[in-house]
DNA sequence: CGCACGCTTGAAGCGCGTCAAAAAAGGTGG
DNA sequence: CCACCTTTTTTGACGCGCTTCAAGCGTGCG
C-alpha cells in the first residue's frame, strides 16, 4: 500500500523522467528509479489515477478484476522486460498486484508524442494477447489452458525446458478460468504421461515441448 | 470473396484518402466511398495484409479465430459507428466477416501522424472491451453470460427496450464461450421469468434491465 | 516442534455439452 | 398465395467434464 502510493507519486510528479521515455521503453535508459513491490502488493486498483505505464524490472505482476461476489478473472500475467498499466480513460479499471517481489519502471503516458506510436505498438500487443486468451478461455478444455498456458509462460522465459512459476495455482486457475482443483489434476497428468517433469510446484521441466503444442493445436 | 478482394485494393492503393483520415475516423469525413459485403463474407482473414482499419457504415461484423478442428471464437462484434481491425503486425491474426448485409469505410493506419492518438484511443478500447469479456467468459455461469450480452448489444444500440440482433444463435454461443442449445435456453429463461420478450428469435424487448444488471453483477 | 498455508488427491454432484428430433422461420418456384 | 425445401431455433434426454466438498500431504516458518 506504502509503496503503491509512491510509484503513482514519482511517476506523475517527476518531469525530469520526460526526455528519457522513448530510450527507455525501448531499453536503452539511463540509470533509473526502480519502485518496489513485496508479493501482493496492490500497485494500482480501479479508480486509480491513469496515464502512467510500467516496466516490469524484475519479478511478475497480476492484472485482474473482481466480480462482487468474489470470482476472480486473471486478464494477463507481466514477467520481467514486458510493459502494463496503460487504460483508455483517466481512470484505471483493474487491479495490479504484484505476485513476488517486484520491481518496476514507471513511465508518464502523456510526457512525450515520440511514445505515441512505441505505445500504441505496446497497446495493440496487449490487445491480441487479450483476444487470443480469449480463445483458449472460451473455447479449450482444461487440459488444453494448462498446456497453452505452459507454452506461453515458458517460452515468454526464454527457457523452455525449465521454467518457473512465479504465481499460485490459484492464480492459474483464476487466469484460465478454472478450478485450482482441476489445475492441480492436469498438471499431475501430464507428468504422468511424460509430458513435464514437476521437481516442486512452481518448476515445470517441459520434456516434449513439440508433442505439446500438437495437443493444444 | 470478391468484394472482399476490392476492399484490400481499394484502401491499400488510393492515396488520395490520406488527407481524410483524420476527420474520416471522428466522422466528419466527405462523402466517401462505402465497400459492400453481403452476409458472411469475409472482409479479411489471417494472413491478410494489415494496416487498414474499418468504421462499419451499416450492418455489422464478427472478428473471430479458429482452433484446426474446428472450434471457433468469436473475439468481439462491431456493429454500425464503431472501428476494427487495428492489428500490431504486418498482416491480420484473425478472421473478419460481414454478419448481415455491410457496408465499411476503409482507412490507411499509417497514413497520417494526426491519427496516432485517436488510433491508440482506438486500440485501447478494444484491449478493455477484450479484457473485459475475458471476465465474462472465464467467470460468468451461460445464464450471466447472456444477460451481459444482451445488456451490451442492447447499450450499443441505443435502445434497451427493443434491440435487433444481426448475429445467429452460433455465433452468439461462440462469442460466450458456450453451445447453442445453452444459448437458446438461457434466453427461453429470461422470458419465462420475465425479464425479457422475444417476439422473434431475433428481436429482444428489454423489460426489466436494472434487474438483469443486478443478475450478473 | 507444530501450526499454517499451498498443493494434491478422492468422491460426489451438477451445469453444461452432446445427441436427437420437433418446431419455427425463411427462401424458392409454381 | 401456397407447397416444398432448407436452415435456424427450440426442446428433450442423457452423459461427461468440471466444480464442489472434503480430507490428506508436503513444506516453510515462527
Amino acid at each position: 500500500m506504502h509503496a503503491s502510493f509512491n510509484a503513482a507519486t514519482i511517476a506523475l510528479s517527476a518531469p525530469k523522467f520526460g526526455s528519457q521515455f522513448p530510450a527507455a521503453v525501448t531499453g536503452f535508459a539511463k540509470p533509473q528509479l526502480i519502485i518496489n513491490f513485496a508479493a501482493d502488493e496492490e500497485i494500482y486498483g480501479p479508480g486509480d489515477k491513469a496515464g502512467t505505464f510500467y516496466k516490469v524490472a524484475y519479478g511478475a505482476v497480476r492484472i485482474c478484476r473482481l466480480l462482487t461476489d468474489g470470482r476472480r478473472q486473471i486478464i494477463a500475467f507481466h514477467l520481467a522486460g514486458e510493459t502494463f498499466g496503460f487504460e483508455p480513460g483517466l481512470t484505471h479499471g483493474f487491479f495490479a498486484e504484484a505476485i513476488t517481489e517486484t520491481g518496476l519502471r514507471a513511465f508518464n503516458q502523456y510526457e512525450s508524442a515520440e511514445t505515441s506510436h512505441e505505445l500504441l505498438s505496446l497497446a495493440l500487443n496487449e490487445m491480441v494477447r487479450a483476444q487470443e486468451h480469449l480463445l483458449v478461455v472460451g473455447r479449450q478444455t482444461a487440459f488444453e489452458r494448462i498446456i497453452s498456458f505452459l507454452l506461453d509462460i515458458s517460452s515468454r522465459q526464454g527457457d523452455l525446458e525449465h521454467t518457473e512459476l512465479p504465481m499460485s495455482r490459484i492464480d492459474i486457475a483464476d487466469y484460465l478460468g478454472m478450478t485450482i482443483e482441476t489445475v492441480s489434476r492436469a498438471f499431475a497428468k501430464l507428468r504422468q504421461d511424460g509430458y513435464i517433469n514437476l521437481p516442486n510446484a512452481r518448476t515445470v521441466e517441459i520434456r516434449r515441448g513439440h508433442a505439446l503444442r500438437d495437443l493444444c493445436e
